[in-house]
DNA sequence: GACCAGGCACATC
DNA sequence: GATGTGCATGGT
């Protein structure tokens, strides 16, 4: 691929779908305690777990740290997988305790790679569980990856279908400045229209980056 | 009713 | 190392 087809697929994206200013008013406690909800899971019902939690007020480590595990199971029920989910936040939130002091900030005080190789420690935090903490609640430049993200890059051949999570991180990071800011809208705007498109079967009727022009089977 | 959602750990071959 | 399975609610 050339070197600049990634930034032309974000400038098609922003055009089309404008900034979106992801998780920008939020606390890093609370977009980290996101980014374990959402996994593999709508964001509307993550809301609906985080809304439960901040109107208990146990929306913060400790507090999930000595709650009873019904009292947060029974919290976060909406968000789906909420006795697994239970588990890997309080097992994170007694992980923080040991290591950071309780406080997610420390973290985010050592290099990127030493950060991202702890995080990825822990049980239940994976890679893109980890890159989302990293890049939005730390504001790390590390590029966040989802299927969305694969479909995309495969769709159009810019990698093989095969890739794994770090490969297809490595290409966009390997392709594109390193830039908190371009990789917090990127990784949104790709979300965003994912949402629309890249589904397993894609609609691509609408689609800015038009996928379909790409490749010309799917399964 | 089928499909999908901002994954991950674990078992098995 | 690749592949399969459990986890669970809620929207379209």
């Amino acid at each position: 691929m050339t070197s600049n087809t990634l930034e032309e697929f974000y400038e098609t994206l922003l055009a089309a779908c404008g900034p979106q200013h992801w998780w920008p008013g939020d606390t890093p406690t609370e977009i980290a305690i996101g980014a374990i909800l959402t996994q593999n899971t709508n964001w509307r019902n993550v809301e609906r777990a985080i809304e439960q939690l901040r109107a208990a007020d146990m929306l913060s480590w400790p507090a999930i740290h000595h709650a009873e595990f019904e009292r947060v199971a029974e919290l976060i029920r909406p968000a789906g997988y909420f006795r697994i989910k239970t588990r890997r936040l309080k097992n994170f939130a007694s992980w923080l305790a040991d290591n950071f002091d309780g406080k997610i900030e420390n973290l985010g005080r050592q290099p990127l790679f030493e950060a991202r190789e702890q995080l990825l420690s822990v049980n239940g935090i994976g890679p893109e569980t980890a890159d989302s903490i990293l890049l939005y609640a730390l504001n790390m430049p590390t590029f966040v990856v989802d299927a969305y993200t694969a479909r995309i890059a495969i769709r159009h051949g810019l990698i093989d279908e095969s890739a794994g999570y770090d490969e297809l991180k490595a290409l966009f990071e390997d392709n594109l400045p390193e830039d908190v800011e371009l990789f917090n809208e990127y990784h949104a705007l790709i979300v965003n229209v994912g949402k629309h498109h890249c589904k397993p079967k894609p609609r691509c009727e609408g689609c800015p980056l038009a996928c379909f022009e790409h490749e010309t089977e799917f399964d």
